[in-house]
DNA sequence: ATGCAGTCCTGTAAGC
DNA sequence: TGCTTACAGGACTGCA
């Protein structure tokens, strides 16, 4: 389930393989993603060069010559990797880019279908379609802005870190071991978190996921990053899927619950309960 | 406006 | 052994 340093490590590996190569020809499979690619794009695409691979959330825009964008979303078990034309083909290639002179293509994987590619005109229309539902990067998320929409819901801190709109590229793994890093309980409500527990909560997020960028993400079951490699990053995992197994911190119990539709792993002791007396407060 | 449940999708694993 | 069922969850839709 490719989450933020995931994203991140796919679009590093990819860039120096994409940015410069001409697209000679794409090819689509017959099964549609999330949504599907229109043959009205194609010839949009073709002969063009791939000039960027930014990244933005879990969001991978593919910036072309002309200023267009192909945007690439992973969904849970998306694959991006590039192939010598000859190579076998995988099964669930949705999608090819045959690049340069024709030996070597992009191939899009995806194995559930939830991921999604699309054209776009130009980065700032892709941008401002995406404007409502993406919020910061981590890092550039203030305690002040992250204070401001915890302030107004009573939904729990779990369900606030998934909304993609509060902060960008958070999904289930790096939210439980943020809120674990925190010491926050995930049900707290979002009304009842404090300056000092925001200011904890966002450097908890930073520190995770720069940590596991630095890992080149976790493989929990399908992920690999651009180059075909496993992630590294699972195995320093404090929580998320250790249902059962000894907090390292405390030796308690991991425990699992489920939270805004989601597997919620948390240490019942390190993350204690509010005790409810800063709600109302303020 | 807010927030929840349902939906999509396939492979894996548990349960009978 | 072989079948059925539950589960994994990112982002979106529809409903209360």
């Amino acid at each position: 389930m490719p989450e933020l340093p995931e994203v991140e490590t796919v679009a590093r590996d990819l860039r120096p393989l994409l940015v410069g190569s001409t697209i000679e020809s794409l090819l689509v499979g017959e099964r549609r993603l999330r949504n599907a690619w229109l043959a009205d794009w194609t010839p949009l695409v073709v002969g063009r060069t791939i000039r960027e691979l930014r990244r933005r959330g879990k969001w991978l825009p593919m910036v072309l010559d002309d200023g267009s964008v192909v945007a690439f979303h992973l969904g849970m078990t998306g694959q991006m990797t590039t192939h010598a034309v000859a190579d076998p083909l995988a099964d669930h290639v949705h999608f090819r880019l045959r690049l340069g002179s024709g030996e070597r293509e992009l191939r899009f994987r995806d194995i559930r279908r939830f991921g999604s590619i699309a054209w776009h005109a130009t980065y700032a229309i892709w941008e401002e379609g995406l404007e409502e539902r993406l919020g910061p990067e981590p890092w550039d998320l203030t305690t002040e802005a992250f204070l401001e929409r915890l302030g107004k819901t009573l939904r729990p801190i779990k369900a606030v870190l998934l909304d993609q709109s509060v902060v960008a590229g958070v999904g289930n793994i790096y939210a439980d071991e943020s809120l674990f890093l925190a010491g926050m309980h995930p049900t707290t409500p979002g009304r009842d978190v404090t300056q000092s527990g925001a200011e904890r909560l966002r450097g908890a997020i930073v520190d995770v996921l720069t940590r596991s960028i630095a890992a080149r993400g976790s493989t929990i079951r399908n992920y690999v990053g651009g180059s075909g490699l496993a992630g590294g990053h699972q195995v320093s995992l404090a929580v998320y899927g250790r249902t059962g197994e000894e907090c390292a911190k405390c030796g308690t119990a991991v425990e699992c619950i489920r939270l805004a539709g989601r597997s919620t792993h948390f240490c019942p002791k390190c993350q204690a309960m509010p005790t409810g007396v800063s709600r109302g407060s303020r």
